[in-house]
DNA sequence: AAACTATATCGTAATATTGCAATGAAATAA
DNA sequence: TTATTTCATTGCAATATTACGATATAGTTT
């Protein structure tokens, strides 16, 4: 098929996954790296930074985007994106309770 | 095309990247989800928990499996599942890092 | 206005993922 | 030994992702 079946899952699955699909091409990691890299917010110049196309990095930006990874801005005709750290904090958060879950378990076995 | 090009990223972007990849699932997150409610690891049963036919969840495990986020132990003829916390460090410290640096930069746009 | 710059979208080819029925393998129970 | 149980693997169809050339759009400069 290759069709996820989102309706059987919760909100906060659906949500995390979305989030950790969106991290989950290098390309992408890399332009949240160059953005953390960079002082101010960037506006243009990530195509010169990576390995890609300007269309394949268009693409990986609106993905990026789309999930609430970044904001752009519009500035002249360039356009400034930004991290968004909303979604960021939602993943710590997620990851944080994972982590203090398992050490009150302190599994009997593995 | 359809192949991601992982040689012209860091070893820590496809470090990162692979594993919010086995993370970017629904159901994968929804077996998390129930090795952690369970008390024990579990042996099994996650086939009845999630809307899912058995080739596809060995699948699914699998992939978290290569991935490093879960180990498996085999005990008779079952398989006794539990996640591995080392992977989840990993990205706990990942976002821990990205966050700081946010902190740090108090963006001047967006 | 025309030329230039920056980014987005379209179309398409190559490849990957998702899901499952059928089947296999390996331990356990009868 | 012959079921039965548990999980993995194979093979395949449907769909998604990745990448890019060509082209469109929109602001800027000349």
């Amino acid at each position: 098929m290759g069709a996820t079946k989102t309706e059987h899952y919760s909100e906060k699955q659906n949500q995390i996954s979305t989030l950790a699909k969106a991290l989950g091409h290098p390309a992408r990691i890399a332009i949240l790296d160059f953005l953390l890299k960079v002082d101010t917010c960037i506006c243009g110049d990530i195509v010169n930074e990576l390995p890609l196309a300007q269309p394949t990095i268009s693409q990986h930006l609106k993905e990026l985007k789309n999930a609430g990874l970044i904001k752009g801005n519009i500035e002249g005709n360039a356009i400034c994106y930004c991290i968004d750290e909303t979604a960021l904090e939602i993943l710590q958060d997620y990851f944080k309770t994972i982590s203090t879950n398992i050490e009150k378990k302190k599994s009997n076995c593995c």
